[in-house]
DNA sequence: CTGTTAGCGCTTTCAG
DNA sequence: CTGAAAGCGCTAACAG
């Protein structure tokens, strides 16, 4: 059962293989109705299915994207994944997925095999949107979503982090609290860290850095505990006055929450709380929590309009910054 | 800027095509160490990269594998994803991403097209398991992850659900609990549940349908309501009994969390609970939940592994269910 | 309406 | 050590 080529069903249906193509391309202008039937007959009887390969390399197009994903496990990003092949799928693009796991060795790896692969165009979702390696990729047929690099050289779609952390804790500001806090993982100058943090600056005019507080992100268990000191600290200095959180993620709430409770306070009587991100579970809380929830189904979707733009269109533009807003969920948490 | 081919290096290095290629393949036997690094020069300096198209049309040798996932929205799903695409880039085949956003239709569309471009292989996370559309794949090329077909037609990986749920329900009977009860969606003869369902009924001998409570998928609010009235009532009717949930999955546990905090009813004093399915969340809720972790990341990987040895070594075995062992992580919730 | 044929860009004998 | 040339399976003029 040697696979059947074009020439075959040409041979069986007593045509050339020009019809065959023709067939396959639905030209039928090009032929009687009676062959067309008959190509029709014997393609389906023979489940033929033309070599797209061969396809490709004939017509010389190529309609394939290639994703570089820097963690595929994080729901955020397989909301964006979600958003680029439902575009994809929508401009009849094929994409070919690769996953970084977190590492930057490897999405350099990912993206080099894309190049080689010789894909049409890349939409990436950074490790660190910093690194050299996006250097090596033209604006004109990439795409970079969630994190920007510190100076824009790619096109990038994402959330619009400053404004909705700002417009947030303007909301917890209305409430009255003598004390806001803004708990982050360590900056590493993190564009959606550092951006969430100038949102909240400027909501409250803070001046110090006393208002921040970190989370060790994959720490050890003795870093977790000086961060429930430092809570402990922070909440008995505070004693008399009314005191609230924001996190800068879901993870970060987490770690606030369990602190909390080893420390035995709790929410909203004790301390207010909101967070960027938005999960099922923050609802289902008591009570439930009030926090940012990012499109992120809209930014894959987008990214991969503005890349095929480029594509097809040639635009050659300044890199630029597309910022999707946000969807601010007010509970009872402050 | 045309793009530059095999040609153009040949001639620029005043060799044959021949010489290029075998240089490119690594076949450096041929060639005297002259022309070698004089082509690595070049092909360096003009940063050619060669066709992959043609090169596979050439080799004719087809290193791709396609995958379908039914949501990838879905946490569980990703980390299979995660998982397959690890073992891909371990094997070096390159994998052709498509979602469902769980449309059986989708699916069936997107499967077709992964057929049309001649992929070697598909792993297809189903929509329904039991869909007609699996009839038409070859168990010689696929092989299916989670959810499983009621009869096996395909080499599937799925989490071993029946064992792991006895094994849990178990640990609740220790307790000495007086009624349990398995929160369900709607079986819709859908494996997983009906599975998980199966190891509670070995776990504790139930013969009647009474301990089986159905939760609303994707319910109006007013389904929701009822479930409340139906917990409402079990509540009431068990007053003076010691009395246990075990929840087919995270999202079900929601519900059930959501509606004993409307009536106000706390655990464990008032009730225990557990649940299939694992989250960060669960760690910090008060106490902490007993649930059953899945490692979905080695389902993902198991089943390309197989696929591999079915695609590369022509194995024709009888269709076969691998089951993923899980983890019991047993906290405070009952 | 249908067939011939020259590519698409690369690989791979087989000679030299 | 290097080159010529015949494909890989399909497309797309161009003839007929």
């Amino acid at each position: 059962m040697g696979k059947l080529t074009i020439k075959d069903i040409a041979t069986m249906a007593n045509v050339s293989t020009a019809t065959v193509s023709n067939y396959l391309n639905g030209n039928y202008d090009h032929m009687s109705l009676e062959t067309r039937k008959n190509l029709s007959q014997i393609i389906s009887d023979t489940k033929f299915r033309p070599n797209s390969t061969a396809r490709n390399l004939a017509k010389n197009e190529n309609k394939t994207i290639g994703v570089s994903i820097a963690d595929i496990t994080n729901p955020f990003t397989s909301q964006v994944l979600s958003g680029i092949y439902e575009q994809c799928d929508n401009y009849r693009y094929r994409v070919l997925f690769t996953n970084a796991g977190n590492s930057e060795q490897k999405e350099i790896d990912n993206i080099t095999r894309l190049q080689n692969e010789g894909v049409a165009g890349i939409i990436v979702d950074p490790v660190n949107p910093d690194s050299p390696i996006y250097e090596s990729l033209s604006n004109q047929n990439t795409v970079m979503v969630d994190r920007q690099s510190n100076k824009l050289i790619i096109d990038t779609v994402a959330t619009d982090n400053m404004t909705s952390v700002q417009n947030l804790v303007e909301q917890m500001k209305n409430k009255d609290y003598d004390n806001l806090y803004f708990v982050t993982w360590p900056f590493q100058n993190i564009s959606t860290r550092t951006q969430r943090y100038e949102g909240f600056i400027r909501a409250t005019n803070y001046s110090t850095l006393n208002h921040l507080i970190a989370v060790p992100h994959h720490g050890k268990e003795i870093e977790y505990q000086q961060f429930t000191q430092n809570i402990s600290s922070i909440m008995q200095r505070n004693n008399t006055s009314k005191i609230g959180f924001f996190c800068m993620n879901a993870r970060v709430l987490l770690r606030l929450l369990q602190a909390m409770q080893q420390l035995g306070y709790s929410y909203p009587q004790d301390y207010g709380v909101a967070t960027y991100e938005e999960f099922d579970w923050m609802q289902v809380m008591t009570p439930a929590i009030s926090c940012i929830h990012q499109d992120s189904y809209s930014i894959g979707k987008v990214a991969m309009h503005i890349l095929k733009q480029k594509l097809e269109h040639k635009l050659l533009r300044q890199p630029t910054l597309k910022l999707i807003p946000t969807q601010q969920i007010l509970r009872a948490s402050f």
